[in-house]
DNA sequence: CTTGCATCCTTAAACGTTTAAGCATATTTT
DNA sequence: AAAATATGCTTAAACGTTTAAGGATGCAAG
């Protein structure tokens, strides 16, 4: 049972495939085809169940009505909600989404582009890993259409979507400090990558606008790579010091996931001994004995964003880019304990 | 900056497509292609950065390298797992994976597969909904290969990937009777889906084996699209009555999620006034103050599985299908208590 | 009766590949 | 020396669409 095609409509039809497509599209107006003709056409298309060649069309238009989304890991939540309201937007706009991870590697994030490229894409999706910048400008002088997400490059002159990561920051600080917390600790990965660098900034300076030490000692990175080890150093340095933390607080919910279990091991009790807050939400920290105060990022808004943004770079090519900057919301819950 | 095509190529090596596209596709030795031009090839072919036209090929081979996913939801993390290790093992084969969430819903899922099919993929991997049946059977008459994974339909003769359900919900419930418990629930979906029933029937054997009470009043189900309410009721239900469940038996992640969440609200203690047992494993079970012993389903195995079957299906068309079940492990954690 | 103009439809090229078939030319075999 | 084979390349069709251009017919206007 082969494939319909239009050439099968037009012999059932007795007609030429070019009254076929024009009918078929819509554009019987402008091609001044019979009613009757019309009417016939579709009839037996729709007997036939004719479904049209996606891959046919997009050859000879040049456009493939997909895009390509680059996300560090589907299996993490927080992509893949992005992933998912990418997919619903996407799907409303008659455009269907490939994916891949990079595993936040530059190498494998250029791999991606390559293939999905290949694929003819018509616009990318990225949340770019460290030091992908090189990939992003070639993209940009091949003039293919692509939209940041989640992080960017402050000194390249591309389209992004973010959150105010400083300000996130700062009002997670600032939420301890008001908790009465003395000595604050963050917890961010080892990256240079923008969006953590905003973090952090916004931690300091929280820190320093209320007189608190401000100094690196309690300012921890872990890598992504060795995500386990690092941490658990990194939480052991902030609790073992002589001027142990009283509060956290972690840049990811990666971070805070694999933070609060060590916590977990070590029999830290929150909030008493330890204040916790960090960025993102997820199931993990509403079942956590005591329901994590959070950062949250509107991520159904990014992704609409994202895609709203791609498509107007994909059907206005000389539209420049544009810079989406949306506010985070402090979601208080228990594990900065009460004021003290 | 126009994409470099074979016959840029053929024009700057003074040759015709045919033997740009010979050599670049390694057909020189059946092609009888000298080799001094070849080489010349080669060497313009990289100094232009060709990148073949993914498109133009799949139209003249009538297959696309790609694979389409449909899950429930791809930002639960277990679908998210799913298509990570699908997306990894695709890519392996030089395949993509363009994918789609169904939201458990039949209507959504049938069309998603018709947009799937019009990109023309080579096959699909799909975790079905109650009802859709008829679709699969309708891929089945277009010769359409898929495989279904997580879930499938017993009567239907169609390649699946899945545990062993059954076995997996008497392990769980097995743990809990050698527990001491007494009175052990089980919430599950409102659905016929295979797996599920898979999971009740293991539950209800389980006890019946120990001399329990297997009466339905113990067995409570939640509409997907209600879960939160549903949730509530059941198990406001299971620990109301008179003989107050003293275990409950989640079905899947999402169910024991939900279900943690309530618990924590209305303050029961795990384990000691309740034992938790699930389905599956996710971050917020680790988080969880008493880790929950779960039955760990192998889904590296599971997307490594699918996409060999279905690789198998759409290289060797008369292969016949493949019935793949997988053992599930049970993770002894904290959440069942002592033995008492 | 021509001319012009609608109306309705067909032709053919194009998108970028792949690949069977064919055509020279050179080399070997008989 | 003729025939057979080998070598190295080109031609052209095909995949399923879209769409500009053109052809044929009918009809109204001059």
């Amino acid at each position: 049972m082969k494939k319909v095609s239009l050439k099968d409509i037009a012999t059932a039809a007795g007609v030429s495939t070019a009254l076929v497509s024009y009918v078929l599209t819509n554009k019987e107006k402008e091609a001044r085809v019979g009613e009757e003709i019309a009417k016939k056409i579709r009839e037996i298309a729709r007997k036939l169940n004719y479904q049209p060649n996606h891959i046919a069309r997009s050859l000879k238009s040049g456009r493939s009505f997909t895009i390509g989304l680059i996300v560090a890991d589907i299996s993490n939540p927080f992509f893949g909600h992005i992933a998912r309201t990418i997919e619903d937007e996407a799907k409303r706009n008659n455009y269907t989404v490939i994916f891949g991870s990079s595993d936040e590697n530059a190498a494998k994030s250029g791999d991606l582009v390559n293939v999905l490229l290949n694929r003819q894409v018509d616009g990318l999706i990225i949340t770019p890993a460290e030091g992908s910048e090189q990939q992003l400008r070639q993209l940009q002088a091949q003039n293919i259409p692509f939209v940041l997400i989640d992080r960017f490059f402050p000194d390249m002159a591309a389209s992004y979507i973010t959150v105010d990561n400083y300000q996130g920051a700062k009002k997670a600080v600032e939420h301890l400090i008001r908790k009465g917390r003395q000595r604050i600790g963050m917890i961010a990965y080892k990256t240079t990558l923008h969006h953590i660098s905003e973090r952090k900034r916004g931690y300091q300076e929280a820190l320093q606008a209320h007189g608190h030490d401000a100094g690196r000692s309690l300012l921890k990175t872990a890598r992504y790579s060795h995500l386990k080890e690092d941490m658990q150093l990194a939480i052991d340095q902030l609790l073992n010091s002589r001027h142990r933390a009283d509060a956290i607080f972690f840049a990811t919910n990666s971070l805070a996931i694999e933070g609060l279990k060590y916590i977990n091991e070590r029999g830290i009790r929150i909030p008493d001994e330890l204040a916790i807050i960090t960025f993102d939400e997820t199931d993990a920290l509403d079942l956590f004995y005591c329901p994590v105060t959070f950062v949250r990022q509107p991520i159904a808004e990014m992704g609409k964003a994202a895609v709203r943004v791609l498509l107007e770079q994909i059907n206005q090519p000389h539209k420049g880019i544009e810079h989406i900057c949306i506010d985070t919301t402090l979601v208080v819950r228990k594990s900065c304990g009460k004021r003290r």
